[in-house]
DNA sequence: TTCCACCTTCCCATGGTGGCAACGTCAAGC
DNA sequence: GCTTGACGTTGCCACCATGGGAAGGTGGAA
C-alpha cells in the first residue's frame, strides 16, 4: 500500500505522514525498489491512533509518549491517566482564556450601535479604557501605514 | 524615548514594536542620528491599542483595520461591529472545538481508573473506538521508534 | 511510447513571539 | 580618556503542525 492509499484510509495527508515519520512518531517505513514508502494494515492502525489523538488535541510530543505507553504492556492505567488529565487542564485554561475575550469583546459590540455613525464604544475601549467616549486616534498621522525606507 | 522605554509603558516587547513596525501595522518611526527609534506619547496610545486588541486574539491583520478604523473620522460604527462579530464568531467556533475535546476526553478519562493496572479505556478508544477492550497495540514493533538511516 | 497519477526530496510559508549573535551607542564612574 | 554595562540595531533560527510547490523519478494503462 503507497502512502496515497495510506492516507486515505486513515484521513491523515501523505504529507503528515511522511512528517511524523521524520520527526520518529513513526518507524521508517519500509520502501519498494524505487524508493516509495509500503504500509500494511498494521500501520494503520497506528496512523488512525495518532489521528485520533489529534483529533482530542494532544500535541504531537505527547502522542509519542501516548504511543509508547499503547505499545507497553506493562504501563500503568495511572500513567495514561495523568497525561490525559494535564490535557485536560490545558484545554480548560485555553478555553477560560477565550471565554473571556469572547465575553469582553461581545460586551463591547453590545455597546455599538453598529450603524452609519463613527461613534464606537468598541474602538473607544481599545483607545482608552477609562475614558471610553472618546473613539478618535489622538496621534492621528497615519500610525497604520507602513512607510518605504 | 527609547524602544525599551516604550515598551515597558505598554506592556509589549520592544521585538514585537520592532515587528509591528516592519509588518507595517506601525509607520516607521523616527530616528536618532545613531539609528535609535524615538517614541513620544502620542505613539504610546497606538501602541496600547494594539496591546488591547491583541488581548481580545485579534491576529495583527485585523488590527491593521481596526487601526485604519480608527483613524478613519467617517467611518461606520457599523464595520467596526462587524469586524467584532466576526472574531467573535472565530472564538466561539475555537471554543466549540476545545470544548468538545475536553468532553471526550473527559469522558474517556473517567472510565479510567488510574491504578497500576494495564487496562486503560482511554488508550483503547484510541486504538479503537470500536472495539474499546482491546488496548494493546497490534503492531507491536517499535512504531514509535525512530530509527536511524 | 505516451500520458497521467502518483511518488520522492527539498525548500518556503503560515502567526506571533522568543532567543541569540554580532555589532554600535550612550552615560556613569574611575 | 578609558572601561563597563545597559541598551540599541539587524539578521537569522526556532517554535508548532500543516500546506504548497518545484523538480524529478515511477508505475500502469491505453
Amino acid at each position: 500500500m503507497n502512502i496515497g492509499h495510506a492516507a486515505k484510509a486513515t484521513g491523515l495527508s501523505s504529507k503528515m505522514i511522511r512528517h511524523y515519520e521524520v520527526i520518529g512518531l513513526l518507524k521508517n517505513a519500509t520502501r519498494t525498489d524505487a524508493g516509495y514508502r509500503q504500509y500494511h494494515d498494521n500501520d494503520l492502525h497506528v496512523l488512525r491512533f495518532i489521528k485520533r489523538a489529534r483529533s482530542l488535541g494532544f500535541p504531537l510530543e505527547q502522542i509519542k509518549v501516548l504511543l509508547s505507553l499503547w505499545q507497553d504492556r506493562k504501563r500503568a492505567s495511572k500513567d495514561v491517566k495523568a497525561l490525559a488529565q494535564k490535557h485536560i487542564l490545558e484545554l480548560e485554561a485555553k478555553i477560560r482564556e477565550l471565554s473571556e475575550m469572547r465575553d469582553v469583546l461581545e460586551g463591547l459590540s453590545q455597546d455599538c450601535a453598529g450603524d452609519q455613525r463613527p461613534d464606537c464604544p468598541i474602538l473607544s475601549k481599545l483607545a482608552d479604557p477609562l475614558h471610553p467616549h472618546c473613539s478618535l486616534d489622538p496621534a492621528q498621522n497615519g500610525q497604520h501605514v507602513r512607510h518605504q525606507k
